[in-house]
DNA sequence: CAGGATTATTGGATCGTTCCAAATAAGTCA
DNA sequence: TGACTTATTTGGAACGATCCAATAATCCTG
């Protein structure tokens, strides 16, 4: 009942010639007769023919047209808006993608790209699980398997990176919220342990010792960047002796956490607490109070690191190639623009600060 | 340089055996003797060996423990979720994904699917773009590619769906608003030509004249499924001669920007306006106030449907059948629970209505 | 110990496509 | 007309794994 699938030998056969000339046909190539293709173009129309890729990708010299994505959290819009940026460029490029959430476990994720590789991607990005070692990825490098590792750094993998100035943004929002007049600044949400984090508390820092106030090891907060870890975050950060005034965020999801933990205290985000987030996720701008964030522009990234991946792919060379994104901070509404007590700021969707580190490109080696 | 793949033969050639003996190996085969598969592991760890999924699909009995999964919208999380759902199930059941956004392209859909094809997918779960037609899904059943339609129907497609009681949940939420006090309540977002909309616009509407009052087409504000269109939706509302007093939106994306339209007007969702939702994310629980809405558990109905086409996959039979999943509502704070001036509600995540409707199953023949 | 059953192993042939070398057809030139 | 292009077409032989039928090795059992 399932009928066998139609092959180019029964073109061929259809079209009364030989199924060389149906593959030339396929290939769009120049050599063929045009009545001959067009033959050949109406059997593959009659028939319903579908092409296997499967069977042309044995012969090792063709690309698969597959790549394999892999993010940690899908449901944070973060990752998703990453994923959406990755699929523009990889559908208009002709391929498809495989895409897994590893939810952080490093189990799933050595299994997913197990199984990636033997359906034959001829490409990975990877923003990899907590705990990854740079070792992990020797047999794709091995096998010659170009790789992108995105958002999070691993020191020591000899494969590309796409990378956003954390440090620089960190940086830039803490010294905003300085520039407002705040002096008790927190920094809530992220584990301080993923280099992620890392950048950017050292951002914060190093603005706060600049501006000549005390790095309080207290007024960094550890929670799991989500909005439910945001939430968490701003509870304990309102238990410290001398209660900050102000936090930077380590995600937008976060930073809406704590403004949902701030309302829940009848403390009005903007007005009564100066709230910064990190990524620029969409809802930053429609959100109330509209979020004061670092922005990622996580599709414009994700785009970014298709791009890298494909030219690494055409391009037959594995080289590996770390790119920093730059970021800008948007102010909004989240740390009291206009008449708040920390004096007024800009109005609307004000670009202050663009980190100028951008396409700083390292070559090693293939 | 990049090294030529290592093949059952190079592994049998180490081992001292014939490839037949490698491949018994690989399908973890009682017939062969411990020793000798101890010795061919060896060899396929030592030489790195990666079985070549593609070429053992060549064969017209094997399954390509592939799937493809296509949705509208990634960016929203309640289609974030559902592929996370999905994902969960594909992965433990040895299966990878190929992901895919359309963004309500149907030229995308149509390539997508295509290029899904030709790379041998032995099923589809799709969340059709607006304009869908039943004809579409012709070629795959005709190819005995299993397919499931979640979300959204396509009235006369002869394939499996799963959708959840749009109608039974818009009711209970109109239900709910009623019995809370309002008598001008809103139907805000979405776009009345899909059969979504129209299902829970209909559950809407009937609430209403069972409960003696009238349906005012104005009462009705189409906009983008998007926080976004919330928004607009909103303001469009609130331009209405008679005001409403609460909203039903069409899903929590849209209510979510309601909120943040209101909000902007110094209106407090919950105390000044009745808000609900319908999907459930998982912001709805941590967002401030927290959102009343219809829980359609969407990584739950994730999961489902890719349980239901695995089903398919593994029977080898293609029989649609159509599912429904029940929805709940969950009362939270946003239409005014306490001492709102609509009456006292329930204080925590009460679940008031649960739509008996769940697994009306229906068969069509193969 | 012949014959039968059991246990392990193994050559092809096969799946659907590509690609090379070679063949054929058609035209060109002297 | 024969030699020589140029334009089309075409049989195989890969590619890597599976699977069937057949073989080889071992063990019984009367």
């Amino acid at each position: 009942m399932t009928k066998s699938r139609v092959t180019v030998v029964d073109i061929a056969r259809a079209a009364g010639v030989s199924k060389s000339t149906v593959s030339l046909v396929l290939q769009a190539s120049p050599l063929v007769n045009e009545q001959t293709r067009a033959r050949v173009n109406a059997a593959i129309r009659d028939l319903g023919y579908v092409y296997n890729r499967g069977a042309a990708n044995l012969r090792q010299t063709a690309s698969s047209k597959i790549v394999g994505i892999v993010v940690n959290d899908l449901t944070n819009s973060f990752f998703a808006e990453l994923a959406v940026g990755m699929d523009i460029v990889m559908q208009s490029a002709g391929f498809v993608q495989f895409l897994a959430n590893t939810g952080e476990s490093l189990d799933r994720q050595r299994e997913v790209i197990a199984s990636m590789r033997e359906h034959g991607i001829s490409g990975l990005i990877i923003s990899p699980a907590r705990g990854t070692d740079a070792s992990d990825f020797k047999p794709l490098i091995a096998a010659g398997v170009p790789v992108v590792i995105v958002v999070r750094n691993i020191a020591g993998a000899k494969v590309s990176s796409l990378l956003s100035d954390n440090y620089a943004g960190a940086r830039a929002a803490t010294e905003h919220l300085i520039a407002l007049g705040h002096r008790r600044i927190a920094f809530l949400g992220g584990f301080s342990d993923t280099a992620v984090s890392a950048d950017r508390i050292d951002g914060y820092r190093d603005a706060l010792v600049a501006a000549g106030l005390s790095a309080d090891a207290a007024l960094v907060v550890n929670s799991a960047p989500s909005r439910a870890g945001g939430v968490a975050a701003i509870e304990r950060a309102m238990l410290i002796a001398d209660r900050p005034t102000a936090a930077l965020c380590f995600n937008d999801a976060v930073a809406f956490g704590v403004c949902d933990g701030l309302r829940t205290r009848s403390l009005e985000p903007g007005r009564d607490f100066g709230v910064v987030g990190f990524d620029d996720v969409i809802e930053a701008q429609t959100a109330v109070p509209a979020l004061t964030t670092v922005s990622v522009d996580p599709q414009g990234m994700g785009r970014r690191a298709a791009q890298m991946l494909l030219k690494q792919i055409n391009s037959g060379r594995v080289e590996a190639e770390a790119q920093v994104a730059s970021v800008r901070l948007v102010v909004r509404q989240s740390c009291g623009t206009g008449a708040g007590q920390w004096g007024g700021g800009a109005s609307h969707d004000t670009v202050a600060k663009d980190t100028m580190g951008t396409d700083r490109r390292q070559h090693d080696r293939a």
